[in-house]
DNA sequence: TAGGATAGTAATAAGTTACTTACTTTTGAA
DNA sequence: TTCAAAAGTAAGTAACTTATTACTATCCTA
């Protein structure tokens, strides 16, 4: 448990509750992710918790807009750096393996809220997130196959689900291995193999 | 729930157990498969269970026993009957993805057993059957890369990746769309850009 | 520095879960 | 047909979960 200064301001310890879920995420599985857990690993007690959140349900939610606000910035930032649509595909794929590698709790997470029954609210934003990364791929994409960068006649719905399984795949594999790092290995290569597939001619 | 006879002998109750859970698998998160909705999916009591599997995760590793046999020999077949490796991996692909869409809850449970904390039996199960299929993935492409079929400077370990990350992507896209037999539609498409990232020159 | 607002504690309520136990019903072979 | 073994029932238990409540410690400003 991270021995910190109690009684933060209310602010603080919602950051800290939610940094509290992604830190738990990346070693134990989601079902573990217990108020009481939580609160141990912040060194409080489970009902200081409910101080600042309403229900459980209302930590996800945080969790995921600190995963949709973050991913998505991160991604915007190497994109727009990029001087072409495939430059900027590799960069997009790179430093979305980089956050998973980085915070490898949290494509569990996401895995995990998508299986929720009913239309819970955090599965709600992972379900926004989700569709804003895709709405970003697409432009990519398209924008690769009228340059001529990439495929004429590339499907660009299936190299969207291509991109996303591939990362999927990646942090499959290294859950399996239980070495993350492995991530950061493997993602340039697979990306590789994924660019020869979706390029035009030469 | 299933109403099928009741007092069923002992074989047959432990068969009918797994396929509840798979049934169950489909439509719900592994998390809400309780004892007491297996046992209410197939019209007993709760308790009548325990008759028959000494604790809940023999339950789960049965069910990870008739996935690998089921799973395996259904793969093995699609790919014993095509003239190439590149048609093998094809067919592979498809007998698989056409597996994931009769059984969706399939993944789903290898997924979350795989999360698991520490080396539960399920879990080894999970590890095992994803090995197996790895060494066929991996003999595979080993012959059609020296086949020349394949692309002589594939990275197999990072082809073997990408295939298994592409149905698990596809999986992800359909439980978003919350539509299964997407899966059956989108597989051929997917395929194609990865068969395109790993051929051979014409 | 006094005192109200804020943050945290300890105990506990209410609900679930896997698993057990004492008993009853069904089955099938002698 | 009889009756013991097999299969199922109903009720209960211990452990664990989220959430609440009455109380206490700490902070910070007037």
């Amino acid at each position: 448990m991270n021995t910190r200064a109690k009684h933060l301001p209310a602010e603080e310890r919602r950051a800290a509750t939610v940094d509290a879920v992604i830190e738990l995420a990346a070693g134990h599985d989601p079902g573990e992710i217990t108020t009481t857990a939580i609160a141990q690993h912040m060194g409080v007690t489970q009902g200081a918790i409910f101080k600042h959140f309403p229900t459980k349900d209302a930590i996800l939610e945080a969790v995921m807009a600190w995963v949709a606000d973050r991913l998505l910035s991160r991604i915007d930032r190497a994109a727009q750096s990029a001087p072409t649509s495939g430059a900027a595909l590799e960069a997009m794929f790179l430093a979305h393996t980089g956050f998973v590698a980085d915070h490898p709790g949290v494509p569990r997470m996401m895995f995990g809220e998508l299986q929720r029954a009913g239309a819970t609210a955090p599965k709600r934003m992972a379900s926004t997130l989700l569709r804003h990364y895709a709405e970003r791929l697409h432009h990519l994409l398209l924008a690769g196959r009228t340059s001529g960068e990439l495929d004429p006649q590339l499907d660009v719905e299936a190299a969207a689900t291509l991109f996303v399984g591939t990362i999927q795949g990646l942090v499959m594999q290294a859950l399996i291995a239980g070495d993350v790092q492995r991530i950061r290995r493997d993602a340039p290569r697979v990306f590789a193999i994924y660019m020869r597939g979706i390029k035009g001619q030469p």
